[in-house]
DNA sequence: ATTAGGG
DNA sequence: CCCTAAT
């Protein structure tokens, strides 16, 4: 009985594997290609980027230009460090994943082979000793459908490059049932990038767990059917996805309850460091970069205003350099971009021409070299433009005078936006719909309630 | 996939 | 800037 369905299972695996490795294949041009690319001027790339990183945190706040081209570069390494890390002897260690945790597992599988404890993994589970292996089993068993082959580890030209030595944690493997330590020589060759890939899948899988143990407040898309309710939140998960690899991280295993250890911890850290640690010096820069503006930020989100004044002195450079798109998105959020003033004007000439929301044409044609300004900026962007421009009109009748100094905004730009603004008035002229209620007797002023009306129609297309 | 709207 | 709902 046992014995059948074992071998039943044992075949299901060759065929997936199978399947798998013909998929296989094609996905990993991809990761060839680029590693291919980076190895073709390593050392060139990195050393500039040393050099010029070192004189630019001398240099700290210079000016945005340098930061931005810089940042594109850093960006670039981020994206290939996994598999540039040949670069980094000194990163060995890093990249060093010891599975402290397999202890328990090696344990736990030694005593019953993969029949018992792999396949059924529910069974004793309850006891958790320190680490569920369930989560850990799960997470392997769900590699298995991914590019994974574990049982490579009879990989035979061994450049010492890096080493995983893991135990039991990758032996509980279809074709490879005896547990004990077993060693994975991997070479950051393009021809062993498989072997790459498998690990960070592997650790992909294990990481699912220190999640679902660790931060409860976040939650794991995969593991939305145990206990997760709240949904991860899309920031929580790009963040992972980088910290941890390009790859979306595998589901995790379904069969996971909870599971409580450090070691877990442990592992996550060290592998967020293998992504990390190569361009470490970037994250230094990227501190560097976002803290003065959140300050600013944090400090007065009316100054926002004030802003393009002192961008809009070394501005207009930051059109032209289009850099790495690639991570572009990740890392938005940490150095907001402010948007200076020759940004604001084209993206109010664009208005102009391509009407109010039709957000994405005016990004492909106006801020197509911008990589970041999505057209939500843009349409951010305007709402913001706007309400300034209210405000501003408000401010003049009041008092007209410059008191608390935010009136940034060149006179030109906010006269056009106030004319755009007449023709698509796009968040409700604040007013008309807060008015009715609050009946708000003061000094808020509705513009125009009655232009809101025609809000949808008036979108024209060309001039 | 894009947009509107709210936070 | 981020997220969600609606389209």
């Amino acid at each position: 009985m046992d014995r059948e369905e074992y071998l039943r299972k044992c075949s299901n695996m060759k065929c997936q594997r199978v399947q798998v490795d013909e998929s296989y294949v094609p996905a990993l041009q991809d990761e060839v290609m680029e590693v291919e690319h980076l190895l073709a001027e390593p050392r060139n790339n990195l050393a500039f980027q040393d050099g010029s990183l070192d004189s630019h945190t001398t240099l700290n706040g210079k000016d945005d230009l340098e930061l931005e081209v810089l940042d594109g570069l850093l960006d670039d390494v981020e994206i290939n460090d996994l598999e540039g890390a040949d670069g980094f002897p000194g990163a060995c260690e890093e990249y060093f994943l010891d599975f402290e945790f397999a202890d328990n597992i090696e344990e736990v599988l030694g005593s019953g082979p993969f029949e018992g404890s792999l396949f059924q993994n529910s069974s004793s589970e309850s006891h958790s000793s320190g680490l569920s292996r369930s989560s850990i089993v799960g997470g392997v068993l769900e590699s298995t459908k991914v590019p994974t082959a574990q049982s490579e580890c009879k990989n035979d030209s061994l450049d010492e490059t890096v080493t995983y030595e893991s135990h039991g944690a990758f032996s509980n493997n279809p074709s490879q049932p005896s547990k004990g330590n077993c060693r994975y020589n991997i070479s950051l060759d393009v021809q062993h990038l498989q072997e790459l890939d498998n690990y960070r899948h592997l650790a992909g899988s294990i990481l699912t767990c220190k999640k679902e143990k660790g931060s409860i407040e976040k939650g794991q898309p995969s593991a939305l059917r145990e206990k997760r309710f709240r949904k991860p939140t899309q920031r929580y998960i790009e963040e992972f996805s980088n910290a941890s690899s390009k790859e979306k991280v595998p589901p995790a295993g379904t069969k996971t309850k909870h599971s409580s250890d450090s070691s877990c911890n442990v592992l996550h850290i060290r592998i967020k460091s293998l992504k990390k640690s190569p361009s470490e010096k970037s994250s230094n820069e990227n501190s560097e970069v976002m803290l003065p503006e959140l300050q600013v930020r944090k400090a007065r989100q009316k100054k926002e205003k004030l802003q393009y004044e002192y961008e809009s002195f070394p501005s207009e450079s930051e059109d032209g350099c289009s850099m790495t798109k690639k991570s572009r998105r990740k890392d938005r959020r940490k150095h907001q971009k402010m948007w200076t003033l020759p940004e604001v004007l084209k993206l109010v000439e664009g208005i102009s021409e391509y009407g109010v929301g039709r957000w994405t044409d005016i990004k492909k044609f106006l801020f197509s070299s911008s990589s970041y300004r999505t057209p939500i900026d843009l349409r951010d962007k305007w709402r913001n433009l706007l309400r300034a421009s209210s405000v501003q009109k408000n401010k003049k009748e009041a008092e007209q005078n410059d008191e608390f100094a935010l009136r940034p905004l060149p006179f030109n730009v906010v006269h056009r936006v106030r004319e755009l603004a007449k023709i698509h008035p796009y968040p409700r002229q604040r007013g008309s719909k807060k008015l009715r209620f609050s009946q708000a007797g003061s000094s808020v002023v509705a513009d125009s309630p009655p232009v809101s009306l025609s809000k949808r129609n008036v979108r024209r297309k060309f001039t």
